[in-house]
RNA sequence: GGGCGGUUAGCUCAGUUGGUAGAGCUCCGGCUUUACACGCCGGCUGUCACAGGUUCGAGUCCUGUACCGCCCACCA
């Protein structure tokens, strides 16, 4: 048969082997741009990919390995098919891990006052005291410091084979980062998505920064409730529990439930706080749970977000002593703000807190308070759960500061319905969000009183009397943008005017590190300078992402799309799960379990390695699990002499006429169906675990069957029947396999096909039974029965202990397998049956040729 | 407290619409077989977490329980 399979000469190595495939096939995909974006193309031609940007001033690690493949499938699977694969790789170069690298890499500090020098160069070495740079100087160096990091990074996934388009790469910080961060925050304060506002907000006092809610972790804590009393006036007490004792002196209200009749004579009368005699009402309110403590508690501003909403709720006064270092600020008892009923005693309670740290002030106060009797018995110890920044050592206290926010409440409806429309891969994974959108307690907090980030590109003006004027924004053109409020200048000012009366300020805060992480679609995809490729690739087909940031990056990326473009940001998004170490724990540096990925992949092979990772269900946390990259070097290795035989004597070729052959075609493109479908729905686990499948059975069954009609033992039309099949199915495997196995799959492809593998056609099943005139059903129960025949023999061979070539003179199988018959000379020669008849037996009766290898056994 | 996922062989996991329990690894035994000894063939191993229910029939569907894990929560 002339068919096309024949055009292109056949080149075999005499010993074909894994070693060395990462270092050959990586720099020619690059030199014939094989996974280049092609521009220009229509929407549904593009195949768009919302890359996870890693964090380059931290190091990769197996998981990365593990989820950065199931993308790489993906991608591969829809070039494959035609598509223009948008596949882009990010650097997160944002945020405190970074901050923290430079500064201490270079030995400077960032001081947002100073001016940008042009000239400044870093000394080789740190020196002793850190050198104070501008922001955009800091920048720069972060810029300088992370091109080393990402050029390790990048050979790390060129090695893994990762499919990316290495010319469309960004950052998440530098100009373009800072652009569209920064035009993006104006087009949402000009549609008033955006406001800033003076409230009580969560504070990391180590950072000295606001926090988001998203950013908040619970960790156990050792604590203890203190039980105090309240004066009421009459001689008699009430008594509260407490576990922050030291915010006695910020406490405005004592809080119990409407429907508790032990405190319902209280309500709206007067108490006495202890030590302070500080006047508070008591209220009712709903929120207040009489199990707990003694089932009134008192409200301070602010001990946690319950105070918030009592605060708010029940339109209480402030009483902050918490400053924004985590010390007790002083404050002056008989003032207006802290009334006292012995103002002198107070405040020589309280000047032997102020200053003190939060912990310091709790010890301190619990001497004084059980000096004065108001300590009722000793603190009962309890462990629980505190909130802190997630990247933070201390619990978070919560301050009354100015912050910029973006509205998140009044979108939650919206939000839903988007969620609704995402597909969801797994689809439980939606319940996250949804969850996450249901809890939602307040609109995103975006600011932070950080040096080193994307400023908000805002300046206000200065009165006369020194006052910055808040209310009153100058803000920028777009086309002005990046711009940093340090330095530049707003429309109409000198830079004399700065910090001036009648002048301006600069807006100090820089933006949360999710902010600029939201835009990640928008980032990758040119907006809002490139409209056509934004048309090109936006929405985007997929976000790839673990489950641990859904909350996080996954809701913010919804959120900008939906509040900058009215859209989700993608249609898919496909979650993967983590890696976790035999004993089911997460991998983690600090348990000394990392692995690093390179020696990974130099010792199993990158397709080793992939075919571990790939074998992950999606959204399923994984074992790390070598044996399994072994498994996959061991495929690999099959891979590669399997096709060797069939291409060792692809000679003579014809018609596809041998039942064998045909069952083995049917059942192979209903393989390939099943692949395509199971892939467009981003189960490529199930793919790589049936293709691989097929293909063992495929060797071990089927070219053993066909060994010696191919090698000509039944003639030229019978060898011709099976090369042509072997070679039809040699073709598709290798396609099925190339979106796992990238480098093996090339190397063979290379031996006797034209161009890249992953470059060809994705297989349909149409092709590959199109030589054998469509599906042969008959001829795949031939193949069935002649496999479970197949079997038995071999079983019966083993059991006695015989060669598998010992000849079988005679042999008697079950009616049941009679089905075979087309194929009983491709069978009998593979078992070396000589005489073949079927009858009424339970299992196959086998007449040896020889006498029995074992001394005193009858033969059968 | 709410939500989600899991529980199948010693280990890691498949099991598509209900129809006689599977794979790989491990272990044991065998085989120099003209693609592969980086190989091949075979064997052992299960009250499918538990209790009910629906059904002719349940690993699969329904209800509940237990345990493991994750996410969330206003945690005085």
């Amino acid at each position: 048969m002339a068919d096309a399979l024949t055009e292109h000469p056949i080149t075999l190595p005499e010993k074909p082997a894994l070693e060395g495939l990462e270092a050959k096939w990586g720099p020619v995909w690059e030199r014939e741009g094989t996974y280049r974006f092609t521009p220009g193309r229509p929407r549904h031609e593009v195949f768009s990919i919302d890359t996870p940007p890693p964090t380059v001033s931290g190091s990769l690690h197996v998981g990365h390995v593990f989820s950065y493949t199931h993308t790489d499938v993906v991608a591969r699977f829809q070039r494959m098919r035609g598509k223009s694969v948008f596949y882009p790789m990010g650097w997160d170069d944002n945020g405190l891990p970074t901050e923290r690298r430079v500064q201490n890499f270079y030995g400077v500090r960032c001081d947002p006052s100073l001016p940008y020098d042009p000239s400044f160069q870093p000394p080789d070495k740190p020196g002793k005291a850190p050198i104070s740079v501008s922001r955009p100087n800091f920048i720069e160096l972060c810029e300088r410091l992370t091109v080393e990091d990402e050029k390790a990074f990048e050979a790390l996934w060129r090695h893994l084979g990762l499919s990316v388009d290495w010319s469309l790469t960004y950052a998440t910080i530098g100009k373009r980062a800072q652009r569209v961060s920064q035009a993006a925050f104006l087009r949402l304060l000009r549609k008033g998505h955006a406001y800033q506002l003076e409230a009580p907000t969560l504070w990391d006092v180590d950072f000295r920064s606001a926090v988001a809610q998203a950013e908040l972790e619970d960790r156990e804590q050792p604590g203890a409730y203190h039980r105090l009393r309240f004066g009421k006036g009459d001689g008699s007490f009430v008594e509260i529990d407490t576990t922050r004792p030291e915010l006695l002196p910020a406490c405005v209200a004592l809080v119990a439930h409407p429907d508790d009749a032990r405190y319902q004579p209280l309500f709206d009368t007067v108490v006495m706080t202890p030590l302070f005699g500080v006047p508070v009402p008591v209220k009712a309110h709903p929120l207040a749970d009489p199990e707990k403590g003694s089932g009134i508690a008192m409200i301070c501003t602010f001990g946690d977000l319950t105070d918030v909403i009592w605060w708010r709720e029940l339109a209480l006064p402030v009483r902050a002593v918490i400053q924004t270092n985590g010390a007790l600020k002083p404050v002056t008892f008989g003032s207006e703000a802290w009334p006292s009923h012995d103002a002198a005693r107070a405040q020589g309670a309280y000047d032997q807190l102020a200053n003190l740290s939060v912990t310091k002030a709790r010890t301190k106060i619990v001497e004084l308070l059980r000096e004065s009797g108001d300590l009722i018995g000793e603190p009962r110890p309890i462990t629980h759960p505190v909130k802190f920044y997630e990247k933070g050592d201390r619990p978070l206290e919560i301050v009354t500061s100015r912050q910029w926010f973006i509205r998140t409440m009044e979108f939650r409806e919206a939000l839903l319905a988007r969620n609704r429309e995402l597909e969801w891969h797994p689809e439980y994974m939606a319940h996250r969000l949804e969850n996450w959108v249901n809890g939602l307690s307040g609109d995103w907090c975006v600011s932070r009183q950080r040096f080193f980030g994307v400023p908000f590109p805002v300046w206000y003006p200065i009165d006369q009397d020194g006052h910055i004027d808040y209310a009153h924004p100058l803000l920028p053109e777009e086309a002005q943008l990046p711009l940093d409020p340090s330095s530049d200048l707003p429309a109409g000012y000198g830079a004399e005017q700065r910090g001036q009366p009648g002048g301006f300020a600069g807006d100090p805060d820089v933006m949360d590190t999710w902010a600029t992480s939201s835009l990640t679609p928008q980032l990758a995809a040119g907006w809002p300078d490139d409209p056509a490729l934004f048309a090109q690739v936006f929405p985007m087909d997929v976000r790839p992402q673990a489950h641990d940031i859904i909350r996080t990056w996954l809701f913010t990326t919804v959120l900008r799309a939906e509040l900058e473009h009215g859209s989700l940001p993608w249609t898919n998004a496909a979650i993967s799960g983590w890696v976790l170490d035999p004993d089911r724990k997460k991998m983690s540096k600090s348990k000394g379990n990392v692995v690093t990925p390179m020696g990974l992949l130099e010792e199993h092979g990158s397709d080793g390695v992939r075919y571990w990772a790939a074998s992950g269900r999606p959204g399923t946390d994984t074992a790390f699990d070598p044996a399994q990259m072994k498994v996959g070097r061991r495929l690999s290795i099959k891979l590669l002499n399997a096709s060797r035989f069939a291409l060792l004597q692809a000679e003579p070729r014809g018609p596809i006429s041998e039942p064998l052959d045909r069952g083995m075609l049917t059942q192979l493109s209903r393989l390939v169906a099943d692949a395509t479908e199971s892939l467009d729905a981003y189960d490529y686990a199930r793919v790589l675990e049936r293709t691989e499948s097929f293909f063992w059975g495929f060797c071990d069954d089927y070219l053993e069957m066909v060994k010696a009609r191919r090698y000509g033992d039944f003639g030229p039309e019978g060898a011709a029947s099976a090369n042509s099949a072997m070679l039809v199915a040699l073709e598709a495997l290798l396609r099925l396999f190339a979106p796992y196995l990238p480098f093996v799959t090339e190397e063979v492809w290379s031996w006797w096909r034209p161009g890249s593998v992953h470059r060809a056609s994705w297989p349909t099943p149409a092709e590959v039974v199109a030589p054998i005139g469509g599906e042969d059903a008959g001829a795949v129960a031939v193949f069935k029965d002649a496999q479970t025949a197949l079997a038995d023999i071999r079983r019966i061979k083993a059991m006695e202990k015989r060669a598998v070539k010992s000849v079988i003179e005679r042999a008697e199988l079950p009616k049941t397998l009679e089905g075979l018959t087309p194929a009983a000379r491709d069978f009998q020669a593979a078992t070396h049956i000589r005489a073949l008849t079927f009858g009424d037996v339970e299992a196959p009766r086998l007449i040896f040729a020889e006498e029995p290898v074992k001394a005193g056994e009858s033969p059968a």
